[in-house]
RNA sequence: GGGUCGGUAGCUCAGCCGGUAGAGCAGCGGACUUUUAAUCCGUUGGUCCCGAGUUCGAAUCUCGGCCGACCCA
């Protein structure tokens, strides 16, 4: 058995196309610096496109526009002694003309032989085709880094799933829609952040790696430190040390950072995903919903500049209130066939999920099979956004009891798209009944529920310490940025998916 | 875990009613000073995912495996 980690590469697939470039790289090796770093790069496609694209060819030539700029050559259209390549950098694509009359035969005819994929740093003036299409005349232009691999084809790109995922700079390379979305990925977790600060939030980090996880009903990942001789886990959620921070007098407080759940892979689902979890005190749950709407209204301006945003062939409607519905209120409201009477009799829905083939815990109480029920009938169901609220307290073991229902949580959940896309209490802030809640949760977990919780005696004693009134939300930042960038797949707005390993 | 589809040149794909592998792009050589997926002529390149089986003969049929996408649980 080999070590992944340190075995040598497999036997490398190399080609002829490969050893093209490699002879071509050696001839360069013997002229000089083979990758030199002292191109004074001044310019970028995108804002040049910005800022002359409007100029009429005459007006362009008569301000002789001198710029400096490096990036990718992605094509190249060889014509004798002139020709046209197109560079890319990180702002967008310009195309480049080179000719013996500006640039000299010598450097022309080294580009020549140069390859699709290589950098190049040229130096020009700017000037407009005959099609109206913005380009540097180049007067010189250099070879920056060699690329021994060929892009995928220059028209179709990269199809092939896989290799968009595990190869992801190639299908940022080559993919328009992948570069877009990961930048407006950026956008939005920037303009969250934004959001969060001006509202005098806190940013903070939490730890990774948990001797107890919690926050969440879920499996963790086990790691093991080794000075400390200790097991540990990385985290199922931030939650129990944000509330501690609450605790400790940060009265606002939020974290955007990854957690980790040991379960399976799918379009919804990457084993470590991004959460931006916030907390604050003297606010309960119905506050939060309105913050989180606002948030999410803030993100889709940041992403999109509209609050009405496509998905998937449907339209999204962020601008307007989000609904909000009780678990009950919603399955009737997409079932009217269904009483009040039988969705409150646990015989009946049992006799639903058994003729349905569903998923329900035997043992769960009325509250936690109408949830079972609404998961197995509704929540696809809910593509405009709704927040479903007064969770059962069985299912909500941090969660704060209704005054009104004890047996119910003032919690939510954000339905878009049919998707969770966020989930939020006022803070259960009663150490007595977080011990006795946890108890519970033992007792589950000793009765063979793999996700119930363990038992935090830390967290006990904090809430001991007095926890103010507080609410607390968590959105899921990789769904989020799925709905506004119409995404169908997790893995598309992840840079890097969590993949099997390479055979 | 189950189902469907897929894996052929560096890339995008055809070939799959069994007869020993093709196109376009990329590469290489040549022509071409406003092209833009440039064009035109010539040309190199393959563990047809892996293994077994059937067969005179397998990219193609059968079985098993690996990997991926999508759907379902």
């Amino acid at each position: 058995m080999t070590d992944p980690t340190t075995a040598p590469a497999p036997a490398l697939d190399e080609n002829q196309i490969i050893a093209e470039r490699r002879a071509k790289l050696a001839a360069i090796r013997k002229q000089g610096p083979a990758f030199p770093n002292d191109f004074d790069r001044r310019d970028y496609a995108g804002k040049l496109a910005a800022a002359h694209g409007n100029q009429s060819k005459e007006a362009l030539e008569a301000a002789a526009v001198e710029v400096q700029l490096a990036g990718r050559m992605m094509l190249k259209r060889v014509m004798g002694k002139a020709s046209f390549a197109t560079l890319q950098d990180m702002s967008g694509q310009i195309q480049v003309y080179v000719t013996n009359d500006h640039a000299g035969a010598e450097s022309h005819d080294a580009f020549k032989h140069w390859d699709l994929g290589d950098f190049i740093g040229v130096t020009g003036i700017l000037f407009k085709t005959n099609k109206g299409e913005l380009t540097i005349q180049a007067r010189s232009i250099r070879l920056l880094s060699k690329a021994l691999r060929p892009l995928p084809e220059k028209f179709h790109g990269l199809a092939d799933q896989e290799q968009k995922y595990r190869q992801r700079y190639l299908d940022l390379i080559t993919n328009d829609v992948a570069r877009e979305a990961f930048m407006r990925r950026s956008k939005i977790i920037s303009a969250i952040r934004a959001f969060m600060i001006e509202r005098d939030f806190l940013e903070v980090e939490t730890p990774m790696m948990h001797p107890i996880p919690g926050g969440a009903a879920a499996k963790p990942f086990a790691t093991h430190h080794n000075a400390l001789d200790m097991e540990m886990f990385l985290r199922i959620a931030p939650e129990l040390y944000l509330k501690r921070l609450v605790v400790g007098g940060f009265e606002k407080v939020f974290e955007i950072n990854r957690n980790f759940r040991n379960e399976g892979l799918s379009t919804r689902h990457n084993p470590e995903f991004t959460m931006m979890e916030f907390y604050e005190a003297y606010r309960e749950y119905r506050y939060l919903m309105d913050l989180t709407e606002s948030l999410i209204r803030a993100a889709a301006m940041a992403a999109t500049g509209s609050t009405v945003v496509p998905y998937q062939g449907h339209e999204i409607d962020l601008g307007k209130p989000f609904a909000r519905l009780t678990i009950v209120e919603a399955i009737r409201h997409y079932h009217p066939q269904y009483t009040v009477e039988q969705l409150n009799d646990r015989d009946w829905l049992i006799g639903q999920f058994k003729a349905m083939k569903g998923k329900y815990r035997p043992h769960d109480g009325l509250g936690g099979l109408q949830l079972s029920f609404f998961e197995e009938t509704t929540e696809t169901l809910l593509i405009q956004p709704t927040f479903i609220i007064d969770y059962p307290a069985e299912v909500s073991p941090l969660a704060r009891r209704s005054d009104a229902q004890p047996d119910i949580t003032e919690r939510f959940e954000l339905f878009i798209t049919g998707r969770e896309m966020a989930n939020g209490f006022s803070e259960l802030n009663d150490a007595e009944d977080q011990a006795e809640r946890f108890m519970d949760q033992v007792r589950q977990k000793e009765a063979g529920d793999e996700e119930a919780m363990h038992y935090d005696a830390d967290y006990i004693r904090a809430l001991e310490h007095g926890l103010p009134p507080t609410g607390g939300c968590g959105i899921g930042i990789d769904r989020l940025v799925m709905l506004l960038t119409d995404s169908p797949s997790i893995r598309d707005v992840i840079l890097f998916p969590q993949m099997r390993r390479e055979s």
